[in-house]
DNA sequence: GATTAGCACTCGAGAAAAGTGAGTGCTAAC
DNA sequence: GTTAGCACTCACTTTTCTCGAGTGCTAATC
């Protein structure tokens, strides 16, 4: 069977409505509602096919009908058009971006609450992985006689640090002795690379002291590096589902909450989406739980370099158009924000 | 009307009994579960007078009787006893506690999970107001062209790093150059103070290119001593809420996660509590909607100073004894194991 | 042959009715 | 003062009923 002309435009219908309403679609509403030139029986008919070639379903004999994730992946790719972002919306945005544009980590955080409340959806963003940044200095500082920090800074500007408790005496020679000695070892190289040294033997010195100084920091200096290559995941907007009627059941909200909950698995499959603007609807989703939702994310760059993603999770029903504009709308301005004047760094991932 | 020795007993009853089953506590059922050694007429007598003192209510006329918060209240101050905690949870806490302790803030993360999974409610951590915290010293790391990092070292130790993108050019010797001076004029002010001061005057120079790198950094130097300020919040065990028959409804799961993630609200109530081990217990919340639910806080510190709180929020019908237990011994455990052998440091608070 | 009007049928949602049972409050007896 | 007895209450559950949106089929129409 086809995909006549009218077939389309009914599907078109169908999906659009549904979107809005939630409700399953019928045949009468359809003739009613949108400008088809066909009546409610022919309708009947048309959708009678569009089942049987799996665009819809049927809840049940006496109800409308619903779009299945097929449908939803047609309309995202040929039916839906271009959404033009009201005038405020995009003001909205490029404000919030350029009066945050000086502190890369807390726009980000800025621009998740804001999609969360543009979309009425829950938002999140994520810092890219670490694997391959590299070390550019480490620093101890003293703090009291038990307590140090511990500082890392890769090249590209991200800084981690850590307060450490250390259980041997120190001195503020063999403290900065230590941390001259550990950047010289490792400036230059990746983070993955520097895990896979054995750091501890590494530090062997004569000094007794400095030795055991390094025994004790070594330890957490691993730990450290290894809590670095973890992205980070901030998540906005978490209460939204309470407001889709999809999620009126206690039982599903509470899945969608302990789902994007398990912080670990959903920063998993986060990662591991490609990058560019990706919609994965329903059952495209390998991730069992999350077939009945879809998923939209995107990445965004500084110099061609990819400094994280930003997306939105909701039910398959969602207002792909309006959310993808958001989307696309943020990350070009994040991107175009940050962008460096005269482009002269190395392009990375 | 007096509390005699039975009445109390009585109540203890019905409290114990409904903070287990979730269920208005009826005369009958009182008297077969408790060796009362009186019959469900004279129970019901009894009920009726507490009821009258406002120790019991009823949900309706055919139904049993609910603890008021006034029972509560005095089931945690005169009738619980003291619960003690069974060694293996005493086990996993002291455990879970030694081998993270070199990282505080880590440490308590890990704490805070704990203590939902072991109360089966929402936990939260939070650390202390900086206001008193005086500044150590301030540095300025090179990244890119464009990219510096701000590095700011308080006394407790509180690193606070930021990634600033700044834009005039800038030499390494401007750059340590104004860190030096940063440093040498806000060492020993605390942070609180120094945003009192008009930064951006104090820093005006005669060389031009110093003038305009201040400049550039530092009103990001002043948002991030606000930030500073800012305590961070940890909340673990939120979907925990769906595990309680109170918030098997959605309205009720929906209003108490709004009000948990309405960050900054629910940090000013934690961050205005008194010092100690602090109950408070439905209505005696000053924020009306948390108003059925009991909160518990204690406060953890090093060497006699505050490094922060540890609590749980869920149900006003509560395991008070159990969870208080929890909450101590964590909080007594956190406290000794960042114990300095030799107490030399100033108390503060 | 495609389209449409007509009609019987389906089935979930919501309202109304009936039944159930835990629990109360009162009274009178112990 | 305590308790047995009993009528009464009222939320909750189950059952029954009604309603209406929507379907699928058939036969008439364009």
């Amino acid at each position: 069977m086809d995909l006549t002309e009218r077939k389309l435009k009914i599907l078109h219908a169908i999906v659009a409505d549904f979107i809005h309403s939630a409700e399953p679609v019928g045949s009468r509403t359809l003739s009613k509602k949108y400008d088809l030139g066909i009546s409610p029986a022919t309708i009947r008919n048309e959708m009678s096919d569009l089942e049987e070639m799996g665009y819809l379903t049927h809840p049940h004999t006496s109800a409308g009908r619903v779009p299945s994730d097929k449908a939803y992946r047609l309309y995202v790719n040929d039916l839906m058009g271009r959404y033009e972002l009201p005038e405020e919306e995009k003001r909205i945005i490029s404000e919030n971006i350029q009066t945050n544009v000086m502190e890369l980590e807390n726009t980000i955080e800025h621009v998740a609450e804001l999609l969360s409340k543009l979309t009425n959806l829950t938002s999140f963003a994520i810092t890219p992985r670490q694997d391959t940044n590299k070390l550019k200095y480490i620093n101890l500082l003293p703090v009291d006689e038990q307590t140090i920090v511990l500082m890392i800074v890769a090249e590209d500007g991200k800084v981690i640090n850590k307060a450490l408790r250390i259980n041997v005496p120190y001195t503020l020679e063999n403290l900065e002795l230590l941390a001259k000695a550990m950047t010289q070892t490792y400036r230059g190289r990746t983070i993955s690379d520097v895990l896979t040294l054995d750091i501890i033997k590494y530090f062997e010195t004569d000094i007794e002291a400095m030795s055991r100084l390094a025994e004790s920091i070594m330890p957490n200096f691993m730990k450290t590096l290894e809590n670095m290559l973890n992205v980070d995941l901030y998540m906005e907007g978490l209460t939204n589902i309470f407001s889709i009627p999809e999620y009126n059941d206690i039982d599903r909200a509470r899945m969608f909450l302990e789902m994007v909950n398990r912080k670990k698995d959903f920063t998993d499959v986060l990662v591991n989406r490609d990058n560019g603007v990706i919609i994965t609807i329903g059952n495209e989703n390998s991730n069992e739980i999350m077939q009945d939702c879809s998923l939209i994310t995107a990445d965004y760059r500084i110099n061609g370099k990819l400094v994280g993603k930003l997306g939105v999770i909701g039910p398959t029903r969602m207002k792909y158009d309006e959310v993808t504009s958001v989307i696309k709308y943020m990350t070009d301005n994040l991107s175009s924000a940050f962008q460096i004047t005269e482009g002269d760094f190395d392009d990375e991932e």
